[in-house]
DNA sequence: TTGACATATCGTAATGTTTCGATGTATACT
DNA sequence: AGTATACATCGAAACATTACGATATGTCAA
């Protein structure tokens, strides 16, 4: 969807509003609740620079290896990373292209 | 902050990874906690467009006044939006300038 | 002052999330 | 086979969020 594609659903008292439809803001909301934890950000800021296994990712973002599995589980389970076993390690990598957009938006913004 | 003012935090493996620092995302996390919700999403929404009463906040997000007036004093209470009674009337307006650009992100990516 | 409307708050039940230790599984090395 | 490493899952406690009805406050108008 582009910018231009917002609907006008909302008319009250005479004005008419541009809304995005509901549909999309009950999508983004899934997926900004699946993003609004500090380790879940910082995950993807480190996939962003490409893959990475789980001990790895678990030592960027100062935490343990069995809470990282937790979040990249969760993450994965959205359909926002995907991993790969090579040997004994299992690499995940960023499948969503919503989340390097979400963490551009909050290095600009924040 | 602006892109360019990236932390060097990540050394593994030889590599230096450029990553957000910790503090960042522990803001942006309980910003997107706050807006990971589609009514409290489509509030934004709605205010980008001006000033609204609670009860055409109401009627735009088609829920009741009563869970209104709760994500209202959420937003309201983490500072991202303000209000002012005039009349029996209270108007809500955004205050915080990151909502816009969040949503913008939204209606690009999603 | 009474009634009506608009907004705010409170109590609470239902539900979801986070964390942690313990246990399970997969791979490689000896 | 046995052991070590890396990752995944489970169960339960602690905590947070959501929704909803009931009740309270604030403003206006008759």
């Amino acid at each position: 969807m582009t910018e231009g594609d917002v609907l006008t659903e909302g008319l009250i008292m005479g004005r008419k509003l541009k809304l995005l439809p509901m549909e999309m803001l009950d999508g983004a909301a899934e997926c900004l609740k699946v993003m609004a934890h500090p380790v879940r950000l910082r995950i993807v800021n480190v996939l962003m620079q490409g893959e990475f296994a789980v001990h790895e990712i678990a030592e960027l973002c100062e935490t343990t290896p069995n809470q990282t599995c937790e979040h990249l589980r969760l993450l994965k389970g959205h359909g926002l990373l995907s991993s790969e076993r090579r040997g004994r390690l299992v690499y995940y990598k960023i499948e969503s292209p919503r989340l390097p957009g979400l963490i551009e938006c909050i290095s600009k913004n924040y």
